[in-house]
DNA sequence: GCCAACGTTGGC
DNA sequence: GCCAACGTTGGC
């Protein structure tokens, strides 16, 4: 099982718009960069865990963990000309875009800050701590897993 | 709103 | 295949 960390700009889709899904589970869509899409599809399986993160927001920081409970499959939006993640070279002959199903699994008592993380011992090397870090789905540590869920409960 | 850091595009 | 121009991300 791996972990990870998925972006969302809480103006378009916030853990409480997940938490208000039906059975709390939501297709990540309109994933849009080949790095992270390539990690969506040979790398993020079933049961592997993920912290939420709320990026340009305030403030900007890891809200709560979900699971994955589908693995990769075709990102829909990029075939519909009115979503805004429509890709014209995209087709169901030629897929070029995938998402997978997340769950929520705990929606934190409050937000662990970026501000925070980058002052964390152990984290230093996590990669949204680091300049330019603008991969939308990062890979996370099994230590650094540990070192937030346990700042998690003292929120 | 600014801007640094990337990623993508397309002419050559 | 190079690289300049352009677009996007996302913290501040």
């Amino acid at each position: 099982m791996n972990y990870w960390l998925f972006k969302s700009e809480p103006e378009s889709y916030s853990i409480d718009d997940l938490a208000n899904e039906k059975k709390q589970t939501a297709c990540w869509d309109g994933i849009r960069n080949y790095q992270a899409r390539n990690m969506l599809r040979d790398d993020i399986k079933v049961a592997d865990k993920l912290f939420f993160y709320h990026s340009n927001a305030k403030p900007t920081g890891i809200v709560g963990v979900c699971k994955v409970v589908k693995n990769a499959y075709p990102d829909h939006t990029a075939f519909d000309p009115n979503s805004k993640y429509f890709d014209p070279k995209s087709s169901k002959e030629n897929i070029r875009w995938v998402m997978v199903d997340v769950q929520l699994v705990e929606k934190f008592n409050g937000i662990i800050s970026l501000q925070q993380l980058k002052v964390t011992i152990g984290l230093e090397d996590m990669m949204v701590c680091r300049r330019g870090a603008r991969l939308s789905i990062q890979p996370v540590t099994a230590e650094q897993w540990k070192i937030v869920m346990n700042i998690s409960k003292k929120l």
